[in-house]
DNA sequence: TTAAAATTACTACTAAAGTGGTATTGTGCT
DNA sequence: AGCACAATACCACTTTAGTAGTAATTTTAA
């Protein structure tokens, strides 16, 4: 196989499954795209090691005994940005995924994936793609139409959803009163009514309902 | 090539370009999985037909000269939850994805995509996955980074996150005071110095600075 | 080993938010 | 015509939330 780029992508691996580590390097040897800089076995070494590198893309394995694959990401990808961190693990858990997104990974691939497909994904990833198996982006999109649903079923009548919109701006009902020409009095009962149909008693929790 | 399934995944395609629409099913027609049952050039005989029909996935083009895609889905969807929706299209900013997702699509797949991958895709949604573009997913994915960073860069300290956590879920201070075993007036100072980092004054708009 | 944060806590006060009752007017539906 | 509901508004009252100043103790990082 010839070599698409000019130079080829620089990653790194942290996996602390020998065998599997072994494995997905000689998986990665074979295309002549991708260069394997260095592995590592554990999550301090790695933190060290990899700002004094110069790397593209790293594969990191989430649950290393004892330690947090998530917290390293958390730790380096602010310090080196340009780096495009993929979660490879067998933990796919909607909170697990969830939180190493929010880390600042940018794919998530689980080892149930073919993983000769981990290739693609280490291209898809340095071309500015967000490779995820399709588990993955099934959870994201459910959770995402989950966010999107949370909202009650509870119909609030036009003023009490502009309303409800004020307060979810923080403002007082003295402001959303001047806002919409009325009086405090009236926002009142409007917050009132809303917090009725919403069974709920303060502007937290309404909002926590409602959106 | 030999049927993978017992019976095949039976779809619709909503498609006003005809061109586009004989290449796709022609190519579709190709895969013995895949049965098209029916295609529609416009929304309302879409919308009447479609929930007449035994359908497994749905294909819709999302701009349809002055009609809306997002509509159709978001009018279908809770008539007939069974059914997956891909859309399919060329408009691929921000606003639409999520507008489609919101509407309860399950799959996103720009035109810009090898067509061939339509057929993957429609497997993909029918197996329960999310099919998407790689640039969809980045998409989704920056979304949620910026979604998570819409927070300050603010550090609260571990104690201040906690408070901050129930703050978000409406306790009061003395709720909080009790679950942490602290004096009310502790918990007092503790959002008071929160709100001093984030440089706010009500409990709303810390949340909304922080998450 | 210091200086800087973090965590704890109190007093005193003001400003909002939330609760309960009541009432008028308008609009849409039957 | 009558009913339900939305929208407006006021009074009176209690409870929370937010502001301000101060300070002791512990942790953490330089």
């Amino acid at each position: 196989m010839k070599p698409l780029l000019e130079s080829k992508i620089k990653i790194a691996i942290v996996e602390d499954d020998l065998e599997i580590l072994d494995y997905i390097v000689s998986l990665l040897k074979a295309d002549s795209n991708i260069e394997v800089v260095k592995t590592f076995e554990e999550y301090n070494t790695a933190f060290n090691t990899i700002p004094n590198l110069i790397l593209d893309v790293v594969v990191v394995d989430i649950n290393l005994p004892g330690q947090n694959g998530i917290e390293l990401v958390k730790a380096l990808k602010p310090k080196i940005p340009t780096i495009q961190f993929i979660m490879y693990t067998s933990l796919f858990d909607a909170e697990t995924v969830f939180s190493a997104l929010k880390a600042g990974a940018t794919g998530y691939i689980t080892k149930e994936t073919q993983p000769d497909k981990l290739s693609d994904a280490i291209k898809d990833a340095f071309k500015g793609g967000a490779p995820m198996s399709s588990d993955i982006a099934r959870k994201i999109v459910k959770s995402f139409h989950e966010f999107e649903n949370k909202s009650t079923n509870v119909q609030l009548s036009k003023r009490e959803k502009e309303i409800i919109n004020m307060l979810s701006q923080g403002l007082r009902y003295k402001e959303i009163a001047d806002k919409l020409f009325l009086s405090t009095e009236t926002v009142r009962t409007h917050i009132r009514n809303i917090y009725d149909k919403l069974q709920v008693n303060s502007r937290t929790e309404a909002l926590n309902k409602y959106f």
